[in-house]
DNA sequence: CTGAAAGCGCTTACAG
DNA sequence: CTGAAAGCGCTTACAG
C-alpha cells in the first residue's frame, strides 16, 4: 500500500498537492493533477480512509440501526432486502459505506467513537432508548415506519392511514358493511397509523365499528389466526376483515377456511404489504402494496440532503400505497 | 469528545497508561487502572476508532461483500436476513463490526482503504473478478454458498448433496422410479451439487436417468413452471420431481396443478429450502431444509479464527439438512 | 508498572 | 497554483 508520501516524492510534488488531487482536483494545474492521477494508478495508491477521517472527522459511513433481538428470533421484515439493497446503492452513489451497528453497544457510542457521518433506523416498534439518544444528540438521521423527526432528524414511512383507507373503501364498493380489522401492535406506527386509516374510513362511509372487531394482534400469521378466531366468535360476524399485514390476513384466511367459510364469499379479507406470498396464496390475497423500492432511496436521499447541508431539515416522505385486488374480496 | 489526551491529564497519567488501560488493562496498576476506567466514564471518553485503525492497521471492520445487481433486482436470498442477523450477533460478541460494500468500487479497494480485516462473502452464482481478487490478495475471507479455499479463505456451505440426495430417497421410498429433477443455475455451486446428489441417489437405487429428466432452470417461481411443463412434455413423463429450490418447486406445483394433475397422487415433488412459504402452499411441500442460523454463525467462527491465528485455514463447514415431509410427496 | 517520543497517513490553514 | 508545517487521536517499542 502505497501512500501519500511516496506518491507525493514518485510525483516530485508535496504531499499537499496530492492530496488536493484528490480533495479539491479543480484547484490544481490539469498538468500536474493529471500526471498525479495516472500516478496514482500506476503505483497503486489509495488514499487510506481512517487518516482521512482521523483529519477530516468525516468518515463517509453512515450506521445501520436495525435492532434484531429484540422481537422474536425468526423475525421478518416483510421486505428487508428491498431496503437494503436500495438503500445501499443509493448511498454508494454519493461515496457512502453502510455500517452495521451491533446492539451490543449503545449507538450513540459506535456513532461518536466511528465518527459515522449518519444513520438510519430501521424501526421495530421498540421504544429503544438507545435510539432516542441518538435522535438527542442531533446526529442526522432518517427513520424508516417511525415518525420521529428532530433538529437533524427525519423520516420516511408509508401512506398507511391512506393505504387502509384504500382497503376499507374496496371492502365498502363491495357491499360490505360489518368489516373488522386485525391490526399490528399498536405501539409501532403502522399499526396504529393503519388503525387510524381503518376509522377514518368507516366514519367516511358512515359505518360504525364495533368494539368487537378491532382486534390488535402482532403482525404474525399465527397471531392473525388467534385474532380471527375472536372476530368469528363475535355476536355479529363481521362480513369482511382488513388485517393490517399480509401474514396475519393470510392467518386469518386459514382460520376462516378451518371454520368452513369460504373466502370471499362468506368473508372477504384484505392485507397490507403485498408480500410475495399473497398473490399465491389461493384464492389470491387482496392487499395493500407499499412502495418497496421507494424507502431505501428516499432514506438516502433525505440523509445525503441533511450531510449537504445542515440548513433545512428534509421534509418527511411519505410513500404513496396501492391497492391490489385479488381473489379474496 | 474526549480525548486520550484529557483523559490522560484529568488522570495525572500520560497518554500510554490511559491506552494501555484499554488495549492491555492486565499491564496496568489495578488501582490506575480503576481511576482510568471510572475517569472514563465520568468524562465520557470513548476511544476514535479512526485513530486506533490508523495505528494499528486493524479496523474491527469485516466486510460484507453481498452482490445485488447482479441478478435480477427482485432477487430474494431465501434467508438473508437470517444470514445477516446470526452473523452480525456473532461478529458483535468479538467486537467486529460489518461493513456492506458497495459495487461502485472493486471490493479489495475498499478492504485496503478501510483496513477492513477480513470479508464475508455471499455468493450470488457470478464468477466476479472483484471476488476473486479478494481470495488472490489473501484477505481473511470466509465464503457462504461458494466453494472457494485459498491460504486466507474457507467457506461454509449446506451439505447440498447429501440433501438433495435425502430427497430422491424418500421419493424412491414412496415407490417412485421415474423421478426427473429442475436444478438451479447450474454455474451455482448449490444448483451443481444438488444436482449431483440426485444423481448419486439414483445411482444408488439403480434407477435410470432419463436425460429429458433433468431441467436446468433459475431457483426462480416462473422458471420452476416453466421446467416443469418441459417435464409434463416429457416422452416418459416423471412421477416425482426433485426441484432444486422450494420457489421453483412451487412453481411445478402450479404447473401440475393447471395441467390438471393431482398432487402427489400423480406426481410428487419435493423442494429444497424450507422457505416459509413451502409450510403453507396446500398441501404442503415436502423439503430439504437448510441451517438457516448455521451459516452466519460459523461464518463469523471461521472467520474469527482466522483473525486470531493465521496459522491453520478453519476447515470448511458444510451444515447438515434434514428433510421435511409434507403433503406433496 | 509508567512515561517520553516517534509514528500511523492524511488534511488544511497559512505563506508565498 | 504549490509547499512547509501543524495537527487529527491513537499505539507501541524503548527506557527507566
Amino acid at each position: 500500500m502505497a501512500t501519500i508520501r511516496e506518491l507525493a516524492r514518485y510525483c516530485d510534488v508535496s504531499v499537499a498537492t496530492v492530496s488536493r488531487v484528490f480533495n479539491s482536483p479543480e484547484i490544481v494545474s490539469p498538468e500536474t493533477r493529471q500526471r498525479i492521477f495516472d500516478a496514482a494508478t500506476e503505483i497503486g495508491y489509495l488514499p487510506n480512509e481512517s487518516a482521512r477521517t482521523l483529519a477530516t472527522k468525516k468518515s463517509n459511513m453512515v450506521g445501520l440501526v436495525w435492532d434484531t433481538d429484540h422481537r422474536r428470533p425468526g423475525w421478518r421484515h416483510p421486505f428487508l432486502q428491498e431496503i437494503l439493497v436500495t438503500l445501499k446503492t443509493a448511498l454508494s452513489a454519493h461515496g457512502l459505506h453502510l455500517l452495521m451497528l451491533s446492539q451490543r453497544e449503545p449507538y450513540l457510542q459506535a456513532v461518536r467513537r466511528h465518527n459515522l457521518d449518519g444513520v438510519v433506523i430501521i424501526d421495530n416498534g421498540s421504544q429503544d432508548p438507545a435510539v432516542l439518544a441518538l435522535v438527542d444528540a442531533e446526529i442526522p438521521a432518517v427513520a424508516l415506519d417511525l415518525r420521529r423527526t428532530g433538529p437533524t432528524c427525519t423520516y420516511v414511512t408509508s401512506d398507511n392511514a391512506g393505504g387502509a383507507a384504500l382497503a376499507v373503501r374496496h371492502l365498502v364498493e363491495r357491499g360490505h358493511r360489518r368489516i373488522a380489522s386485525i391490526t399490528g401492535p399498536l405501539r409501532t406506527a403502522p399499526a396504529a397509523e393503519r388503525l387510524d386509516g381503518f376509522r377514518a374510513a368507516l366514519a367516511e362511509a358512515r359505518l360504525p365499528i364495533d368494539a368487537d372487531h378491532v382486534v390488535e394482534s402482532d403482525f404474525y400469521l399465527d397471531g392473525g389466526h388467534t385474532a380471527m378466531l375472536r372476530l368469528l366468535a363475535a355476536r355479529q360476524r363481521p362480513t369482511a376483515v382488513f388485517a393490517a399485514g399480509d401474514e396475519m390476513a393470510i392467518g386469518a384466511m386459514r382460520a376462516a377456511r378451518e371454520a368452513g367459510l369460504r373466502i370471499p364469499e362468506d368473508v372477504a379479507i384484505v392485507g397490507f404489504d403485498d408480500i410475495e406470498l399473497a398473490a399465491l396464496v389461493p384464492p389470491g390475497l387482496t392487499t395493500v402494496a407499499q412502495d418497496r423500492a421507494g424507502f431505501g432511496t428516499a432514506a438516502a436521499r433525505a440523509l445525503v440532503a441533511m450531510l449537504q447541508s445542515t440548513e433545512e431539515l428534509p421534509a418527511p416522505t411519505v410513500l404513496p400505497t396501492t391497492l391490489i385486488v385479488r381473489g379474496s374480496s
